[in-house]
DNA sequence: GTAGGGTTAG
């Protein structure tokens, strides 16, 4: 191909760049190196353009110090790196939640005289929000945009807009959106960050008002709204309404990506409809369209474990591995919670072994399924011994150990264990502190439960106040 | 750089 540029002189660079941002793309780096060098051997010179492409790719698909390692290439070459090769570098750190290493980039950029400019800024900041650090990320918008003379564009009222739903300030996302359509025009994208936001926080009323004002704007829903919208039918139980909605998707012919599928998918595997999870399945893949992420893989083993298909379930693992592709936390809680269906308990603690001797720290809902599986097969111990282990826990921790722990008739521990739950302030379902009421009740005395009562009622009257 | 999909308790 690089002979070929040979006889196009002057486009030849342009034409290289565009053959590399093609191979990073594919996460092809090292044709994309073969390429530059080969180019370089035929006079074709890669430029600042080339090498930054080639930053891009390192950044996203290798790693942040093989990215850098570029720009010392680059220097080398006689080509100094510019605001891109520098947005490049902090989006990657960025990506990691690396934030002394992007802080570190915008000194390094500022010291060689570049000026960041509302990109890297937007980097920073949604780096800023995903930390939940809310309060440097508007000291950014405030404070360092206004100084560096730029101004806010749509894709910074996107951030904010996200960063404001996500961490459940929907109401001054609506407020942010009704005020920022006198300085720019929303876009789609707008539009489906607030509906995602609003779904979430399942507020009906206004996900219909937020659609029709996207539509007023002139756009028309896409596969993302789309999906959004099946998520909060299915999240509601409305499993009909969510794949009228599909059916509705498909007939206007909106092309499948992996997406709704996997949502579909789910929530019929969920509800015991496995006929109709395979049926979709089997459409996606004979369409072709059938995403290979490890999402998708995900969806398809529990799928299969759900149904006992374990023959399916040995092919896919191993094609999982063929590919290339890795495993996540959502596989291997997949994985031991299949185990424990089919009551192996054995080999569910054998896999979470495993996950550690990986050089990988089990997630809280991979220990969640092992704890919650060991006590239904009667290991309370081997589950309480796991549970003193875990370092972080959350509500489904405890929800799934109390409820054990009273069936098992160990309501003491079980009640201070609740208690423990309602001191922190932390969110528990109220079937756990029925079953240690009346398992207080049956077991101990209707003394003890009603101590237990004043106690809970008394954590809940503290946090009211420490929390209003 | 910014939007949608996948796992666990009751």
């Amino acid at each position: 191909m690089v002979r070929g540029l040979m006889k196009f002189p002057g486009i030849s660079t342009k034409l290289l760049n565009i053959s590399v941002d093609s191979l990073c793309k594919f996460r092809n780096l090292e044709k994309a190196e073969t390429l530059l060098i080969d180019g370089i051997r035929l006079g074709v010179l890669p430029d600042v353009i080339t090498y930054n492409t080639l930053i891009k790719g390192y950044s996203r698909f290798i790693g942040i110090d093989e990215a850098y390692a570029v720009t010392r290439r680059m220097r080398e070459a006689g080509i100094e790196p510019d605001v891109a090769t520098y947005n490049s570098l902090i989006s990657g750190a960025a990506k990691n939640l690396m934030l002394n290493r992007v802080l570190q980039l915008f000194d390094e950029m500022l010291h060689s005289g570049l000026s960041p400019d509302m990109w890297s800024y937007n980097t920073l900041m949604s780096c800023y929000f995903r930390l939940g650090k809310h309060g440097e990320a508007f000291r950014i918008l405030h404070e360092d945009i206004r100084l560096a003379g730029l101004v806010p564009g749509v894709d910074t009222y996107n951030i904010l807009l996200d960063a404001l739903c996500k961490s459940g300030h929907t109401d001054n996302a609506i407020e942010l959106f009704k005020h920022l359509k006198s300085r720019v025009k929303p876009e789609l994208m707008t539009y489906n960050i607030l509906i995602n936001g609003l779904c979430k926080s399942r507020r009906v009323g206004s996900v219909n008002w937020m659609l029709r004002e996207l539509r007023k704007a002139g756009y028309t829903p896409n596969a993302v709204t789309y999906t959004t919208m099946l998520k909060m039918y299915f999240k509601t139980k409305r499993i009909e309404k969510g794949l009228e909605l599909f059916l509705k998707m498909k007939k206007e012919g909106y092309t499948f990506d992996g997406y709704a599928n996997c949502a579909v998918v789910s929530a019929l595997i969920k509800t015991g409809r496995a006929e109709e999870a395979y049926g979709c399945m089997n459409e996606l893949v004979r369409s072709g369209t059938r995403s290979q992420d490890i999402v998708s893989y995900n969806t398809l083993l529990n799928m299969y474990f759900k149904d006992g298909n374990l023959d399916a379930v040995d092919d896919l693992l191993e094609e999982i591995e063929m590919k290339g592709l890795k495993p996540d936390d959502y596989t291997h809680t997949i994985i031991v919670n299949g185990l424990l269906k089919i009551g192996h308990t054995g080999g569910a603690e054998k896999h979470l072994a495993r996950i550690g001797e990986m050089g990988m720290q089990p997630s809280i809902a991979t220990c969640n399924c092992l704890i919650d599986g060991l006590c239904k097969a009667g290991h309370v111990d081997r589950a309480m011994r796991l549970f003193a282990s875990m370092e972080v826990r959350d509500e489904f921790t405890y929800t799934s150990v109390v409820h054990n722990l009273c069936k098992d008739g160990r309501l003491v521990c079980a009640s201070k264990l609740l208690l423990s739950c309602y001191n922190k302030g932390m969110k528990i379902p109220s079937s756990a502190r029925r079953a240690v009421l009346s398992g207080l009740r049956e077991t101990v005395s209707h003394q003890a439960a009603r101590k237990t009562h004043f106690k809970i009622k008394a954590a809940i009257e503290c946090n009211a106040l420490i929390y209003p």
